[in-house]
RNA sequence: GGGGUAGUAGGGUAGCCUGGUCCAUCCUAGAGCGUUUGGGACGCUUUGACGGCGGUUCGAAUCCGCCCUACCCCA
């Protein structure tokens, strides 16, 4: 009974879980009083900048951080056909200045297309001028009709990046497009968190794309979250802003553009993917304190112990880990529960025992214990969480991987689904699809981009019955 | 988008139909003091709520209206 109060709710009621965490591991405060509006917690945000620095540092490699302003003139905004029919149901307006209503209205960015391809327009002259690889991180707004969800749908989403790149060709694009998918995948690999990409079906491309490509996971519910989209825009913005360069033989063309946006949906996955019943994990990137120490404070020996303790505290601090003592005057055990709740992945206890052994315990958030060597410090501990990521790495991997199933006959997938996502055939027809949806409820999310999961050769359409290729098929966030 | 159920202190509940009381209650949390400290310590003192806004009324947690939030079901 005692600790059915502080405790969560078991994961596998995921819903009420992840509430639940959100607030206990203080990442999100829901009570805000705008739907679909959320406030960081310290404690969150510290995850949010360690998550992003990893982001931006593989953007840095060959991208350029950028700001661009929060609102656009509807005269811009209403300028791409498709891409304000995919949009114009969920902008917010800012229609007055104090009492006067303003002559052109400006939208609060649903998304920066139109606000940064003019500028590009005025930018870019030569071919020299490209390639342009900007990016930004920022917030936008959706006017969202649908259950809003902390960090998962957003009316305004906190930390949206989103890169913009402009080239000559359309090949050159498309390049472009594969290095994003990649730079994707290596980030959600430092995050731990195992992704399936895939290419969006016609009806579900960005508004204004040649071809959308999507990195999705799978929630322990087994739905999915589309955590990542990599679009080709081909020349649709260029024509319509104007963007227009020279080349080496003088003659002016559209240049071709892509862009590609993740937002703090990514961390909604790593909570998620990798949180269990007593609250957060997070791989040690990312966590706010990496390693905690706890004193283990007996009797008289109060200042020998935290003497000990601040020694190695310096020596991981030395080796730039973020490092915590806990010397607050409560138990011990009551100090792991908290931190375990914030996702510490290494612990380190030190009391009288170790004092006198010239010893450290280190438990990691899985539970695996070590005793260590006091001089052995500075080497193990990095050593440590390198195998705790692994380990929760390879996990979440084999969990994925166990709620992908292949399925052939159209009577076994409702079951499936259940469980997470199938591979089926497809004939890539809009038809099929409909009908395959209304069956089951679920959508069909793309063309599967993975050798592994496509598999070998052709197959035929589970609907249909004619020549096809491998589609996933998931319940969608 | 449509429907259902619910919101009472940090968490969990009672009360609501049938408006009124002196102390709601359990577990915690916050503040204070003391004893403690190798997996959520204990004792004593104390603080704390009726989701929000408006209406009806002498009087609203309770009745009415709108909104917000959560969970579930259907499109």
């Amino acid at each position: 009974m005692q600790e059915e109060s502080v405790s969560l709710p078991p994961k596998e009621e995921f819903s009420e879980w992840y509430n639940d965490i959100l607030w206990r591991a203080e990442v999100m405060d829901v009570r805000y009083p705008v739907k679909g509006l959320y406030v960081w917690y310290p404690h969150g945000f510290a995850i949010r900048r360690a998550v992003y620095q990893i982001l931006r540092s593989l953007l840095d490699r060959d991208h350029q951080e950028t700001l661009f302003p929060l609102l656009i003139p509807a005269t811009e905004f209403m300028k791409e056909a498709e891409h304000i029919k995919g949009f114009e149901n969920e902008v917010f307006w800012v229609t007055k200045g104090g009492q006067n209503e303003l002559e052109v209205p400006l939208a609060l960015r649903p998304t920066s297309e139109t606000a940064i391809y003019p500028m590009y327009a005025l930018w870019i002259r030569s071919h020299a001028d490209l390639p342009i690889r900007l990016y930004q991180v920022v917030n936008t707004f959706r006017y969202e009709t649908k259950h809003t969800r902390p960090l998962i749908r957003l009316r305004e989403i906190t930390s949206f990046k989103e890169a913009h790149t402009v080239h000559r060709t359309w090949e050159e694009a498309e390049k472009q497009v594969n290095a994003a998918i990649d730079l994707y995948r290596e980030f959600y690999r430092k995050l731990c968190v195992p992704v399936i990409v895939s290419k969006r079906p016609e009806w579900d491309k960005f508004p204004g794309a040649d071809y959308t490509i999507a990195i999705d996971t799978v929630m322990p519910d087994g739905k999915t979250l589309q955590i990542g989209t990599v679009h080709h825009l081909g020349d649709h913005f260029s024509m319509t802003f104007g963007i227009m360069f020279e080349d080496e033989k003088g003659e002016q063309k559209y240049a071709q553009q892509t862009c590609y946006g993740i937002s703090e949906r990514c961390i909604a996955a790593l909570i998620a993917i990798h949180g269990d019943d007593r609250g957060l994990v997070l791989p040690h990137e990312v966590a706010p304190v990496q390693v905690l120490i706890v004193p283990v404070i007996i009797g008289k020996r109060r200042e020998e112990i935290m003497t000990y303790a601040n020694g190695i505290r310096a020596d991981v601090e030395a080796m730039g880990l973020r490092v915590r003592i806990d010397d607050r005057e409560i138990r011990p055990g009551a100090k792991y529960y908290h931190w375990e709740m914030r996702g510490v992945p290494l612990r380190l206890e030190v009391g009288p025992r170790d004092l006198d052994g010239r010893k450290v315990m280190a438990v990691a958030r899985d539970g695996k214990r070590s005793l260590l060597n006091r001089e052995e410090i500075r080497e193990r501990v990095v050593e440590l969480l390198r195998e705790f990521n692994e380990r929760i790495s390879e996990s979440a991997e084999g969990r994925l991987r166990s709620c992908i199933k292949r399925i052939s006959d159209l009577g076994e997938i409702g079951s499936a689904l259940e469980k997470g996502v199938v591979i089926v055939g497809w004939c890539g027809n809009y038809s099929c699809a409909q009908e395959l949806e209304k069956k089951t409820g679920a959508s069909v999310l793309g063309s599967c981009l993975d050798a592994e999961m496509s598999g070998e050769g052709n197959c035929t359409c589970i609907v249909c019955g004619t020549a096809g290729a491998h589609a996933l098929v998931g319940r969608a966030y």
